[in-house]
DNA sequence: CTGAAAGCGCTAACAC
DNA sequence: GTGTTAGCGCTTTCAG
């Protein structure tokens, strides 16, 4: 049975017009439907039933307004122009919206430009959401500083300093960690690292990842083919020429955005891969799936 | 100066304080905020300077309920698995926020898989939206029928056959064209187009817009080498090898995830680009772009 | 078990 | 110009 796809077009069915219709107080229906408060089998199945027929569907914000609450569920997404193609935060998005729906919550969006907040402040300034999820986190983050400041409930995708915040995350440190094991005992001992923005936290954690692998394996670790906060294409190139001086086993790459670039740039000149040199990357995009090289799934 | 990032931590202040606070009534209040109504400019200036100091903001929860509105608008994101590798949707939505959030509006996304759209009538049925916007549009849209249906305001970015429907695109069908067109007076005769699937109304409009080159050029085009549907990986790789047994110019394709999978097809098979056959795509990934097939820029 | 009434924070006639 | 009143649609005491 098609259970009533046709909202009623005209004015809404309120919570009084059904009251009226059953001869019922508004208070009724309302505990009806909540199921809070002592009710007769009876009047509950009548209104039930008169729901069903009727296809009727609380004001939420008008249950919201009442009970000081939203039912929403803010969601703040990076706005740096280079995060767009990481698909991360797309997926991250899904996975909450349908997880909000299950609970009758919704999901309303919003960015922040490195420290740029002021969306996030509007957000909360118009008491559109009950808490926040922050899909990343930097070193000295200001959307997690402005909400703690301001009581807002809140967590945070990615790790913070702060410990006091709710966190929830890929070990990305240990996650590097062990690709880089990995390698070191697949024999690849000579390795150069090519590290993204150390003001994201999940940088630095593959950063660490990295070093502990050399350290618990008592290889010495290369520091001047560690290259970090490779934010453009022309860093990343000037470090692949100096890696390719070198005799260096395989290039591990803190996200797929520099490995890439590192694969384009290898291909330029005319180097190949796995051949000449081996490239280990996060991440996983589609693109680069096409290209496997030795890369490790983590996401 | 800092006109006060902090929040009244407590309880959030309302018109009624204000009114109180200030020996008016509400109404007086809300007129001095919302600017309706006669009002003098000395009480106008008072009440200013009271909700300058005490960093009042008007619940807009409220506010809608009273005026039976939202201020929210709807995004339906498409859920597929190998979307969310297109930076297109996340790119709507970005410029979407910015621009909701000068309107004093603000973004509900929920997501839609195939033509299951349940989530979309969630967010109707719980009146959290004023309208709707849809993100993308296929032949015979679920969603859009069901938005037409209910008479609830929407836009699709992405043209639909309904013209009744407010539709907001690039012109797929022109750009495809102007490729093509390009293509073919620069002398690349015998050209190849991998398209997506057909479902996709962008995909059809590029297919037509690829035709429509060749018709309007007066040259003949090989229907053989005109690939629809490319799906999957495998389709697309067999595709390829059809097309590097001819002797073919340029693959065109219709997006970048299917280039992607070209460019590395051609690349395991030995095959250079662009010396022994051209490629172009649209999008322009950021993954490609490090490639620099040739590559025609769009959205 | 059910109803009446007040209230969430704001707007919008309608008076004065 | 400003205040009064009655809602928006729902929840939640408090009686009975």
């Amino acid at each position: 049975m098609d259970d009533g796809d046709k909202i009623r077009a005209s004015k809404n069915i309120t919570i009084g017009d059904i009251a009226e219709e059953l001869g019922l107080s508004k208070s009724t229906i309302s505990r009806a439907i909540s199921g809070k408060g002592r009710i007769s089998e009876a009047t509950m199945l009548k209104v039930k039933e008169y729901i069903r027929v009727h296809n009727y569907k609380p004001n939420v914000i008008a249950k919201g307004l009442a009970q000081s609450k939203t039912y929403n569920i803010g969601v703040i997404l990076p706005a740096d122009a280079n995060l767009i193609e990481i698909p991360f935060f797309q997926s991250c998005l899904m996975g909450i919206c349908e997880e909000t729906a299950i609970q009758d919550y919704d999901v309303v969006v919003t960015t922040v430009k490195e420290d740029d907040i002021t969306f996030l402040k509007r957000l909360i300034h118009n008491q559109k959401v009950d808490g926040v999820i922050l899909t990343r986190s930097l070193v000295n983050d200001a959307p997690a500083k402005y909400l703690k400041e301001n009581d807002i409930p809140f967590v945070v995708i990615g790790s913070c300093e702060d410990n006091d915040i709710v966190q929830i995350d890929n070990n990305h440190l240990e996650g590097c960690r062990e690709l880089t094991s990995i390698l070191l005992m697949s024999g690849n001992h000579s390795l150069a690292l090519l590290a993204g923005n150390q003001n994201h936290i999940v940088n630095r954690n593959r950063y660490a990842g990295f070093v502990k692998a050399f350290h618990d394996s008592k290889l010495s670790m290369d520091n001047s083919m560690v290259f970090l906060d490779m934010n453009n294409n022309v860093l990343i190139d000037r470090a692949v020429n100096q890696i390719m001086e070198r005799h260096i086993d395989c290039i591990v790459c803190s996200d797929d955005l520099i490995c890439s670039r590192v694969l384009a740039k290898l291909n330029e000149d005319n180097y190949s891969v796995p051949e000449d040199i081996k490239v280990a990357s996060f991440y996983n995009n589609a693109h680069l799936e096409s290209y496997n090289p030795l890369s490790h799934h983590l996401v």
